[in-house]
Parts: C-alpha cells; structure tokens; sequence
DNA sequence: AAATATATTTAGACTTATCTAAAAGTTAAT
DNA sequence: ATTAACTTTTAGATAAGTCTAAATATATTT
C-alpha cells in the first residue's frame, strides 16, 4: 500500500512524461504538486528506494514499470470518479477535480472495478482524456496540438492539455466543447494568435489557448 | 476544517454516547478506534483545546454542541456512501463498512447534499440506522434490546448496536435480516440464551447476540 | 484504611511529510 | 574558462499522530 502522497507523486510524474516528453525534474514536479524541491527530494528518494522510479541526483526522474502501474491505477480511480460526478450527480466539467484529487486515493479491491461497471465502462473522461481499464491499458488517440494545424484544416477538440477549472470556465464562456468541430481560419503572425470558426460561432484565441487544445484531425 | 482522525474521535465519541449511556471515558475510545490509551489522551486534549469536548482529567468527556454537530456530520457522510455502495455497486450490507470509513472523510461543500439528492433521500443505512439530515437531524426510532423482550412478545429487527462484519456475517448464515418479525419462544435461565422464531423458522441465539439486536415491538 | 488492581496521564521517542536556509552542483553567458 | 544564474540537495526544524514505559490517579478488595 501506498500514501496518498506517494500516489500524488507518482501520478504527477506519470503526467508530465507523458504531456512534456523532456526530462522529469525537481522543480516541474515541485511546480504541479505545490510544493517546494526540497520535498521532492526527499519524496523521490523514497520512491526511488522503493524501486518506483530511477533517479540520479541533479539528473531527474522515470518511473519503473512498477512506478507507473501504480501510477495508472490512481489516474484510472480519478478520471472513473470524474466521470461519476459529472454523470451521476449533475457536476459540470469544472467542479470535479478537487472532488476526485480525493477520491482516487480509496483503498479497496474492488470498490473501482464495480463503480466501472455501474458507470458502464466509460472510455473517457469529462475532459477527454481516456480511462485506464483494469490492466493498466489505455487508449492513446492520435491528435494534435492546434497550434501545429494549417490554415484550412479541420478537427474535432479531442482533449486538454491543461484541465484547471480556469481553463475550464474560459471555454464554457466562449462556448467551446469538447467534440465539437473546429476549423482554422486564419493564424496571425504577430501574437500567433488563431481565428477558429465552429459549427455555431467564430472566435480568435491566444497562442497559450491553442497550445492546451488537443484537436483530432479529420480528412 | 478537521483532519480525519479528529473527525474519527468525534464520531466514535458520538456513538459511545449514544449507545451506552455512561460516562465515555479513554480506554472505552481507544478500544473502538484501535489505539492506545496514551494517543486517546492526547487527541482528547487537542479536541478539548478546540472546544468540540468538555474534558476533565481521569473523568472522561463529552462533546459539546459543535463536537455533536460535526460527529453527525461524519455520520451522515458514513451512511449516506454505504447506502451508495449497497444500492448502485451491489455490495452487500457486510461489505460496506471499511470503504464507507474512508468515503466519509471525503471534503466538499456539495457533495454529500448531492448524493442524497441522488439517492432519493435514503432515511436509514443498509444497517437501519437513521441518516441525519442536512441540518444534523436524526430520527431516533423507539426499539427495545432483545435481551428485554419477555416470552411470547413480538417484534420487527430494526437495527443493529454493533455492526461489524463478522457480526453481519453470522445473521446472513441465521438467515436473520433487517424488518423481519421475530417473536420470543422461550429463555433459558442458565445462559440467558433465547429461543425465537421469524416468519420462516426457528433458532436459539445466545445472549451477546441477542444484545446487539434492537427491536420495535408490535402490539 | 491499607494494599492491590486498574485506568489514565505524562514524558520522551518515532514516522511521515513538509518547510527554510545554506551548501553544492549544473548550465549559460560573457 | 570564469563568473553568474539557476537548480538541486542537504541539514536541521516543525507538526500531526502514534507508540512504549514510567508515573500518577482512581477504584476495589480485604
């Protein structure tokens, strides 16, 4: 068994080597848990000595095999519990994280494995992102940052890179969801800002916007 | 806000005090919760400083207004996930326990007040138990201790003074469930062992069982 | 009422997870 | 290739909650 601090970890760094494919260091890891490096130290000497992750000082972090097992289950509990919220208890989109922060930590053997299958094996998140089944798989949708997509070309928003519930509120208010279809109409060079146009409405977004928007191409 | 261990002490100190009716005093909890007398001390002190108990040394506590008011809190929590867990993931009522002690200490402004919502306002646990309300109000239900019930009376389970599993566990094997009638045959003088008999046979349960059954008496 | 048994509290130690401040290492810039 | 800037680690402290062992109260016998 594991802490919930342990988890905390192991779930962060599970996120930035699959988001970020740079190096896991002391300070992203401190920067996304909230804490100060110092900590982290402590903590990846434990996880590290717990053959959860290999670490050489000042060189940064990867999880073992086991590390990221372990890591899987936890994201597997939050996005299940995620998805419960939103579709059981009338939660919208930006109200569950903290919510599920803590009930992805319940201990029991089974207690997951019956709320999947009370939910129906959902495939996906409320923010797009895909739950882990049983075993630890999961389903890697082939898209693109909308900062990468041409002029003229279309997609679907498939996900987030980043799911705060700032973010979050901004793309209720201009009415942007996700599946639904966006075409880029033109980038403008000086801020690299983007105007989009979707089934109902157009809109010019920022570059930091566009860069946490994950778009699924279509042809 | 109260960590989870306080909230541990007022629910078990709540409970002491509403099922024996004596002074709650240190070994008494650290029975209950699983701990040494010295850690009761301890916590006791803590919570009396935060004035959720009146504490007089080697004379026990009691909770105040507001230790009472939180206690029903984590009460309400507790009962309101196990009939979750019995009524939408199938688990049954010998099960619940153990994850529903973990589910109670989950924090939200609204989460509670929504899955009660969901649930169609539950008024008892699968243990029949009352559920507190939002307000903390609780419906006490008049039952009698089987051990009080002379021979040819008649009555309905109603609830159970102590929960545990293996306790849940024997009356599945007696075929003994929640609102069944019982009536009492006979009392054996010797070991105060009891002879009764439902709706669909007979059997004699010894005097520790027949304490931890509450009945409402028919007339 | 003294002696014994039982219950409770205190003192001091330990663990987990965190922090600040200082020291040490790495990277980038001139 | 030094210096400066930044990052990471170490050292030492703190807080919460627990424990053991010893000291102190209270309760029960005789």
């Amino acid at each position: 068994m594991f802490s919930q601090a342990e988890e905390n970890y192991l779930k962060t760094i599970y996120t930035l080597q699959n988001r970020r494919k740079t190096v896991i260091n002391t300070n992203l890891i401190a920067d996304k848990i909230n804490t100060k490096a110092s900590s982290v130290t402590d903590m990846i000497k434990k996880l590290s000595a717990k053959e959860l992750l290999t670490y050489k000082k000042y060189k940064g972090v990867q999880l073992t095999e086991m590390g990221e097992k372990i890591a899987l289950k936890v994201i597997r509990k939050h996005r299940l519990w995620e998805h419960f919220l939103v579709k059981k208890l009338n939660y919208s989109w930006d109200e569950v994280h903290d919510i599920a922060e803590q009930l992805e930590h319940i201990k029991s053997d089974t207690l997951i494995d019956n709320l999947e299958s009370y939910l129906q094996f959902p495939k996906f998140d409320p923010h797009g992102d895909p739950i882990p089944d049983k075993d630890g798989k999961i389903i890697l949708t082939k898209t693109v940052n909308l900062l990468n997509i041409k002029v003229g070309q279309k997609g679907t928003l498939d996900s987030l890179k980043d799911s705060s519930d700032v973010f979050l509120k901004y793309l209720n208010k201009k009415r942007l969801a996700l599946r639904d279809q966006i075409k880029v109409i033109d980038i403008e060079p000086f801020d690299n800002s983007i105007h989009i146009e979707t089934k109902t409405h157009q809109l010019v977004i920022s570059k930091k916007v566009a860069d946490n928007l994950n778009i699924k191409i279509l042809r």
